[in-house]
DNA sequence: TGACTATTACACCGTATCGTGTAATAGTCA
DNA sequence: TGACTATTACACGATACGGTGTAATAGTCA
């Protein structure tokens, strides 16, 4: 269930191919989208939730929702479940919520503040 | 220059919000292509490349490269220097190297065949 | 069974994205 | 200065994405 830790140092790979940036860059979509991260984020929070509960608490429509619902379980990011009427949707994979973390601390460190315009050279954060 | 790290555990944030959904969204949609993980992933081994040097690298034409980095630079993602007559890109957001290596290692789990979840009757991915 | 609810399938349209091609710009060096 | 290189600006066309609306499906309960 935890894993999604780091094999290999970036560095030290050899340069990323085509076909695996293709396949990695499909984990970065699914969150590539506020739609879709407001409803992982949902959905980790309270661990599993029906459509009409998505819906309601991101105040978009079922078909709205039933559609990214669908893209996040084609690639197995999302796994679904049947109770009675409803469908309940929960997250599965291991690597979303610690992206989703990190990549919320992102704009956390910006808000704190600061952000340097360099002049002649790189621009920065500076902490 | 570091941090990127986690401030609070996502369960205890209430539900993101639509306009912190967008903004979080914007780094992982740098991270959501192909060619723009292969750039990355190119200046994070060497530190820093010209666009030439990318297009090499990647097989890509400088305009498509000039393109995307431009884009990466916009949200401050990659940063430009100049040397001489080339521009010398590198990147400078730290929460991007966490985050590409920590997609990538989601890739490489799944290589490996596990990932088994789950009692209740979700779907589930055996290699 | 039949009324009812929750979810999904599917087509549609507006929009954004990506790579390309052409032309322009910035910088180097003889 | 003028030839040359590296990079960028900009517009174009193809493609993919996202949300909506309508209709269909799956399941519940009286």
């Amino acid at each position: 269930m935890e894993s999604c830790r780091p094999k290999l140092p970036l560095v030290a790979r050899p340069l990323i191919g085509a076909l695996e940036a293709e396949r990695v860059s499909i984990i970065f979509k699914s969150l590539a989208h506020p739609t879709r991260l407001r409803l992982l984020h949902a959905l980790i929070r309270v661990d599993e939730l029906s459509v009409g509960d998505l819906a309601d608490e991101t105040g978009m429509t079922v078909q709205a929702i039933s559609n990214q619902l669908q893209r996040l379980a084609e690639i197995s990011v999302v796994g679904k479940r049947r109770d009675g009427l409803q469908a309940l949707y929960r997250v599965i994979d291991p690597c979303v919520p610690v992206l989703l973390e990190r990549g919320w601390c992102h704009i956390d460190e910006f808000d704190k503040g600061v952000d340097v315009e360099v002049p002649g050279g790189l621009s920065m954060n500076v902490g």
